[in-house]
DNA sequence: ATACAACTGTTGTATGTACAATATATAAAA
DNA sequence: TTTTATATATTGTACATACAACAGTTGTAT
C-alpha cells in the first residue's frame, strides 16, 4: 500500500515530498507502534529508550548530557524523565562527588530485568516490520538512510 | 555520518534494528527541522498538515474524520487542534446542516496565503533534507519505505 | 584571589499527545 | 415508535514535549 493511498494523497508529488512524508509517517507509525508494545510495562518509547542507553554503559555510570547526547528523539526533558525512571526504582541517581555538577546515573537490577522482559516484544516489532524486505533489501535501504541523514 | 555515530552505538545490531532506529531517528528529525521552519508562522507541523489537507481539498468542506484519516500522526486531538486554527483565522468550521454531526471545515483565505509563505521553506528543507541522494536513489528509497509501511 | 565564562542540570510554563469517557445525532432494528 | 446501535465529535485528565530562564559548580584569566 502506498503512501499516496494511506493518507488519500490525490495530487502527485515530487520524490523528495515523498520521502520526507514516508520517512514521516513511518516515523510516527514505528513510534506508536513501540509505544503499544511498552505499554503494559508502564514505560513510553523514550524512557526505554534511556533504559537501552544505560544497559549499553556496561555498568558506567551515565551523566544527563550523555544519556541525552544518545536518545534518538534530543528534544526530551531529561530531568523529568529521569525522574519517572527512578520513581520507578529502574534506575539510580546520585551526584558525582568529584564534579558535583553531574549526576551518575546508573539502570537498577529491576530495570534490567524489566528490559529482559520487553527484549523479546521489541525483536518481534522489529522483524514484522521489516518482514517484507530481504536482508539485502534491508542493507540497501539502511545506507540510504545514512546518506540521509546527514 | 552513520546512525552509530551519531547515537554512539557500540555494539554491532541487525539490519532490522538498524533500520528501525534509522526511521525513528530520521522521524523525529525531520519532525523537527520541520518544526523550526514553521515556527516563524506559529504553527506546529500537526497544524501545517492539516492547512496542506484543507487545500487539497480545493473548496470542499472536509470533516474531522477525514482530516483524522489524511493525517501523518493520527494520534492528534483534531477538535483541539483545529480549535487553534480557528483562533487564528486559518480555517473555518460550521456544523453540516445535512447531518448535524458532521463538521464543514475549509481553510480560509488568510490560511491559503499563510500556506503560500510558507511553502517555499518547506520545499528548501526538502531539497536540503535528500540533497545527497540523486533522483534514482531517491526513487529506489522510496520503493523500499513503500515496502517497508504494510 | 576575584571575576567572568562555561558546564551541567533544574524549573517554569505553554502547548501537544494519548487515550478513555462522554455527548449528541442519525440509522437500523424490534 | 421506541429501543438499540453506529457515527461523529468533544471533553477530561494524565503525561510528554518544547524551549527559555534560572541556579549552582567548576574552570580560566587577570
Amino acid at each position: 500500500m502506498s503512501i499516496e493511498t494511506i493518507l488519500k494523497i490525490k495530487s502527485p508529488i515530487s520524490q523528495a515530498k515523498r520521502t520526507v512524508v514516508q520517512i514521516l509517517y513511518a516515523g510516527e507509525f514505528f513510534r506508536d507502534q513501540l509505544n503499544g508494545r511498552l505499554k503494559p510495562f508502564n514505560l513510553t518509547s523514550q524512557q526505554y529508550n534511556v533504559l537501552r542507553i544505560l544497559r549499553g554503559q556496561k555498568g558506567n555510570p551515565a551523566t544527563l548530557s550523555i544519556i541525552q547526547e544518545r536518545m534518538i528523539n534530543k528534544n526530551s526533558n531529561t530531568t523529568r524523565l529521569i525522574d519517572k525512571l527512578v520513581d520507578k526504582k529502574l534506575v539510580s541517581r546520585k551526584v558525582d562527588l568529584e564534579n558535583r555538577r553531574k549526576l551518575k546515573i546508573t539502570i537498577t537490577k529491576k530495570g534490567l530485568k524489566t528490559l529482559l522482559n520487553i527484549d523479546p516484544k521489541v525483536d518481534d516489532f522489529e522483524s514484522k516490520a521489516t518482514y517484507n524486505l530481504t536482508n539485502k533489501e534491508l542493507k540497501n535501504l539502511n545506507k540510504l538512510l545514512d546518506k540521509l541523514i546527514f
